[in-house]
DNA sequence: TATGAATGAGACTTCATTCAT
DNA sequence: TATGAATGAAGTCTCATTCAT
């Protein structure tokens, strides 16, 4: 899944006429992702205020007017941005299935939250950002959206617990565990950097990060 | 431990002299803690770039002039203010005692950390939103400063375990993973509100919190 | 020659293709012209440090971010408005020609400097105020451009001297006395409005100017 | 005659009472004096508006508001440095005797206007700083004090001429070629020092300006 | 769809000056 | 006489946004 072409939570006027508008249309879907991808690395390295108008057209190859064109104004393209970054950030989540086996679930899931890290790290580093800043545009969607998700799941974990699969650990707390040992690895990499040595063989890091986790993780949530 | 009064960081003049100069620095030392605490506030809120000198100067009840007599630029304050909170965020683990039995000193720590995150919810997220954006002041303080301590402190880890006193994870992973989910709380505070709902007992709360995060964490790392 | 419209030292870009582009630039064109022009005058009464953006912006009608859009600080502005002084005011001096008489060719050079200050006696005016702030901005043109251009007109006059047609003074000392007395009817016209009065026919003072220079130092350097 | 101790045109309060009184007015004294010393330098370098009172307060070795209990404003510091670099300025044309020879009396002033020169190119760039800009402090003296002097002088040139003892030259571009010359050497000394190297020995390059000034000059001026 | 030109609202910072002692 | 503390006014510069084409 590509950041910037999300169709379900980013509203795009279904593109509809003749075969000029059609490329058009494939100008504009370009752009927007071109933008967006943009400006998801100005904002994940500047915050919403640091980050410019300027800079964002600039990594985009666009003029200023010409991105506002397209978002029309700072705060629609942030918001933007942050939609599709929770969007690929919960499906994964969203996958848990109650008929599997717990150790089978949870593990895949770690597995995908590191992946997103790997991925897209300056993404998350947004949405870390938005949220540390006490989510000022994101709340609404976090007391609603995603509060369903979670408690949807949370009811899952504990059906695991009830039949005895898994340790009685609280559900959320589990869950907020692993979405911050996951994105610890995204939202702080200069520090990790900074411990471990950038010159680090990026598929080698990743799996000692993914061995680590687990081992500590699911030894934890054993029933004993 | 109070915030901006730490004064193995942040260079005091140590008043000594008449009773007059004695005042006259108290008004210095008053200030520079109603400015630093003003500054952590906004800075949490806003980031570097978003937050405004206007603003930390009223919050500290002055004029803007007059902050900037203390700390003559934006840069300086928040600079003071990083140091400040990486001083006491670090403390604990400085504490870990290679003589003591690991569940017991790891554990210590994590009380600690979960404290911190009790006590200091907004400098916590100074800090962590100057990492996710890629600590373009800090920068060097980690990759020195940082970098020593916890290699002093890996070492301890590595001790207990070739003692059989642990289990054999990276200890560099572990230190990791204890700051992700104890900071959890402080910095992505506003999303475990959505979650959890913002009524509920912060005693219970954090006591919940601890019991979690102690149960996985320290059942990981038994010895099997 | 007009000042803001050098294009040898003040980089322009060519304005070539369509009519919309030619507009355009003409826009730009006038702009910079009246921006030059307005910040000669201001320089020339405050200096550099005591003149102000919004007195430059409001004497050239245009706002204050507008005129930033053109020049993209005020040491650039004024740097640009000392290039194009320069360059008028060495012009003279290149066309020493050791081909004609020294008679003529000084006696045409003095007149030139005169009818310079007499032309632009702001623009002298802020050179001669950045000469006497000890040319923080200028330093590196003096000790490269100007004196390769004195240098070589140095060699011109010596070659006169030794040719017997004229006295054997200093070709430097000659050079900076001819500069000093012409340039001081610019650079200290208050004064010397306080001396000899304000209400004098401008023609009839500049032609005694230069009847009374000449006559002394023409005298000075005749070969005896 | 020592800069800033000039008490003809700087008002001074005479200091008459107790012992005690006497002592503390010699460090005001002594006081005044560094201030005007400092101010002279900081002025020649930044012109008015640039320099701050905190440079000049600094260099004085003193505090802001010290200085300030001797100078009550930034404008009365700077027009009691202009009035005594005047004075001094204008105290070898006050000299000028039409009982003597024509010759010996300009080449006296000739020299003692480089002397000025040489021992006080700071006080002299201040001075031409404030000329250059329009003398918006100095005006009214220029038009009173200064204008007298010289206009009692041009009366004395014209007495040589009318005897006979120097050629007809106007008495009143005289003076100022001779101002323009002699100073030029201290208000555009970077530009000299460009176009000769700053290596030269102070001593015979000032032997050197002198000959090659007077050369020309004297031989100017020379009945023919 | 695209962009050069323009601007109002502010941000940081400096600085002469005053206050209180 | 001296100075630490404080401030109002102003200055440079940035930036999201709009205008005109």
């Amino acid at each position: 899944m590509k950041l910037g072409s999300n169709p379900s939570l980013l509203a795009e006027v279904a593109p509809s006429g003749p075969e000029r508008n059609i490329k058009e249309s494939r100008i504009q879907a370009r752009n927007r992702e071109r933008i967006l991808s943009a400006a998801t690395e100005i904002f994940s390295r500047y915050g919403f205020r640091g980050a410019t108008l300027d800079q964002i057209a600039e990594r985009a190859e666009m003029s200023k007017p010409n991105l506002l064109y397209y978002f029309s104004s700072k705060e629609e393209l942030y918001l933007a941005v942050l939609r599709d970054i929770l969007e690929i950030w919960l499906q994964p989540l969203k996958e848990l299935d109650e008929k599997e086996a717990p150790e089978h679930e949870i593990s895949a899931y770690i597995d995908q939250k590191i992946e997103f890290s790997r991925l897209y790290p300056m993404a998350s580093r947004v949405f870390a950002n938005e949220i540390a800043a006490g989510a000022p545009i994101l709340k609404p969607v976090l007391d609603t959206y995603l509060r369903d998700v979670v408690k949807k799941k949370a009811r899952v974990i504990r059906k695991w617990i009830k039949r005895g699969e898994m340790a009685d650990v609280d559900p959320y707390h589990l869950i907020m565990m692993i979405w911050a040992v996951t994105q610890h690895y995204a939202d702080f990499a200069v520090q990790v950097d900074s411990l471990l040595g950038k010159n680090l063989d990026e598929q080698h890091f990743y799996n000692q990060t993914r061995k680590n986790i687990k081992r500590i993780i699911m030894k934890g949530i054993l029933r004993n």
